[in-house]
DNA sequence: CGGGATCCTTCACGATACTG
DNA sequence: CAGTATCGTGAAGGATCCCG
């Protein structure tokens, strides 16, 4: 998880500061992709790119989500800058959410990571029933 | 995220039992390395591969780590079939852990994502502190 | 050495209701 | 239409102590 941390910050003397795991990259991203809608809203607008999706067409590319949490993971997103939001002043407004350079960039590494999920969670999942049985 | 669910698995007729996102691959996938030392722990291991690692050996090489946590985070790789456990019986015992093929085989995705976050995460972090200021 | 058992806190998420 | 506000819950994770 780049056992970073080694060059600059120089830490107050008499104090070891950097503590544990500071601020990993690679910890700061799952902590993101690893919350419960954002990869799938990631891909959603991705298989959309460059295009635009409005909020409740958003909604419909992702069955169960709530409004609450939609709206949380596009203003996540939106801060990150992986998302670009736009709004048109009518009323009631139509807003339009698109993926930034950036926001596209991270699908190629998602994408790998859903073709080995979709290659071998199912071998996972038979893994997982032995060890059950073996329980027993 | 594999918008899968369409084949097989008739359900109870008169509900409707598939409910939303049923199990896709890749959330499960998410729910298991999104989990705040898994990766670590991969990597760590995958380092040393095909060479094994002792409990403490592997602690030391995770800071900040509980006993708990590791014990927890090795049983769910062993039981997904992405380690392996191998106990000498001498007192006190031996305990080495190992990559399997298919546990090896994750390291690639995963590094890509590694790759991804140390490039990108510092825009990230600019890009939250701008819209942090934006927000006075 | 390599864990297991317990207790406690935090927080992501769901359900529901209201608004410009 | 596109959100915000509020309440409640389960599960993840940390701290601590004990065991074969």
């Amino acid at each position: 998880m780049t056992t970073s941390m080694p060059a600059g910050r120089d830490q107050p003397p008499g104090e070891r500061g950097d503590l544990l795991d500071p601020r990993c990259p690679t910890r700061q991203l799952l902590d993101r992709i690893g919350t419960k809608w954002t990869s799938m809203t990631v891909k959603v607008l991705a298989e959309e790119a460059p295009g635009e999706l409005r909020f409740t067409e958003l909604r419909r590319g992702i069955p169960g989500i709530s409004q609450k949490m939609l709206s949380a993971t596009l203003q996540s997103l939106v801060r990150d800058g992986l998302v670009a939001r736009r709004v048109e002043p009518t009323v009631p407004p139509a807003v339009h959410y698109r993926l930034t350079e950036l926001g596209l960039s991270l699908e190629t590494p998602l994408s790998a990571l859903r073709v080995w999920a979709e290659t071998h969670m199912p071998e996972i999942d038979r893994n997982n029933q032995l060890a059950a049985e073996t329980s027993n």
